[in-house]
DNA sequence: CGGAACGTTCTGCTCTCGGGAACGATCAGG
DNA sequence: CCTGATCGTTCCCGAGAGCAGAACGTTCCG
């Protein structure tokens, strides 16, 4: 009957999340409104929000719910169990003041990309509606420096579950043309998203090595698409390149 | 069959979060650990973690799961959402600094306790583990300390949720025992906890009041019980009273 | 004072989800 | 190279959980 109609997945946990997303979404949000945000009973929402909460997934205050910081902490966990954190903190900031702009470290976490690290020199609160949101590999510029160094299978399983959806006019929605884009981005050392993934945003991104010779994630750089130009093309790739081996050795000396 | 037999609480959902939780606790986990550890099927636990990955909050890793970096990023919003987080984030390292203990600032969520931003100066690792929990009122100085601001009903009903169970040998497991002590800490100006939240652990907080006059968390340090003595509990106290005005003002100035 | 809006509670029907077993793949040891 | 153990995956069925809808209680308007 809803548009979702997977059925491998678990519908009430499916709910339970969807709707702390909708109350990140909405900054805050009411019984009332998210009924009206997921077309669901008022009774079931209601007892979504009554578990959520129990578990501190979400707080109650007056009538409105808001995200738990409960969920800080486990995240905070799950962020510093990655080994390139530690360096992503040092070296991201390095980065983005090097070259005056938005900079980040990202990984990929179940065919999906997500940030580790980011400096935002922009207005935070832009950017953490942004954040919060897992991005596709087939759009950004850090999925494809890092998916360019998997095998074609494992690109193409990522590729199935999550598919190719057109975010702008740019987004490349083929599969096949996304594994020729690879081959481009390997050919050429980094990878690009112009405005592929959001309209008038452009990335760049670079893979980064961990010790053990598999890519441990990608450093990038994000402008707006008008600053583009051929020399700052070719100044950030340069500076992305410098940070990237940076990057790999202090890995390398943290192993040890 | 289990503990749990409310009922007023999703079971499907609750069983999701609680996967999560276990994956943290073991610091990764794979199925037949997690089917070994919750006593469900193998089946159902498998669900859960495919629904789980799917949006993130879990991460696959070969047959290992961990907990996904997204919940970082809801997280973070969480915590940046308190009015209280930026004051915080400049006055807790101050008082860490002066006393040379660990400090934190705390605030109530639906009837529990949850460090909005601490500064540890022991192992990380021991206080990562603690540091993702969500405490109880009734043991903890912050707990009391909050609660010594609130009415009674509204003491009584969060009692009434959550229980007062037994962590330590001391704590406090009557109602009407820990509204006493809620009275004395209205008299003595602050909380302690002495080995009651976990053994060999002493905290002492202070309630801080926001702009609009009502209590917005409490400002604590920690402690080994064995570094207790009078003098000591006087000094801290002192630093706590000082700060506790710094961190008022600076809410107020904010506020404008 | 009356009605609208919202959160809470209750009940019944349906379909989800949990259990169990069978399957497949991987690995270690004889 | 075969065999048994271990672990993840898939399938199927029945029980009961969870969703919907309506009724109730409260608050806040005009």
């Amino acid at each position: 009957m809803k548009p979702r109609r997977t059925g491998d997945t678990l519908q009430t946990t499916d709910i339970s999340l969807r709707v702390v997303e909708h109350v990140t979404e909405l900054d805050g949000a009411t019984l009332a409104e998210l009924t009206a945000e997921t077309g669901l009973a008022k009774s079931t929402v209601h007892n979504h929000l009554k578990t959520l909460s129990r578990y501190g997934y979400l707080n109650r205050e007056g009538d409105t719910y808001h995200v738990g910081v409960k969920l800080y902490h486990l995240g905070n966990y799950a962020r510093k169990r990655h080994e390139a954190y530690e360096v992503a903190r040092a070296v991201v900031p390095e980065l983005a003041d090097e070259t005056q702009l938005e900079a980040d470290f990202t990984v990929e976490e179940n065919g999906r990309i997500v940030s580790l690290y980011d400096v935002s020199t922009f207005s935070n609160t832009a950017s953490s509606l942004v954040d919060s949101r897992l991005f596709h590999v087939h759009s950004t510029a850090s999925g494809k420096s890092i998916l360019s160094e998997y095998s074609e299978v494992r690109v193409r399983e990522i590729l199935d579950r999550w598919g190719l959806p057109a975010q702008t006019e740019h987004t490349i929605t083929d599969a096949d043309e996304f594994l020729r884009e690879l081959e481009a981005v390997r050919e050429r050392g980094y990878a690009t998203s112009f405005g592929e993934a959001i309209e008038g945003m452009w990335t760049i991104g670079i893979p980064v090595t961990g010790p053990d010779g598999t890519v441990c994630g990608s450093i990038n750089v994000c402008a707006p698409t008008y600053a583009h130009d051929e020399a700052r093309e070719r100044a950030v790739v340069d500076a992305l390149d410098e940070k990237a081996a940076v990057f790999e050795r202090r890995l390398a000396e943290q192993g040890e």
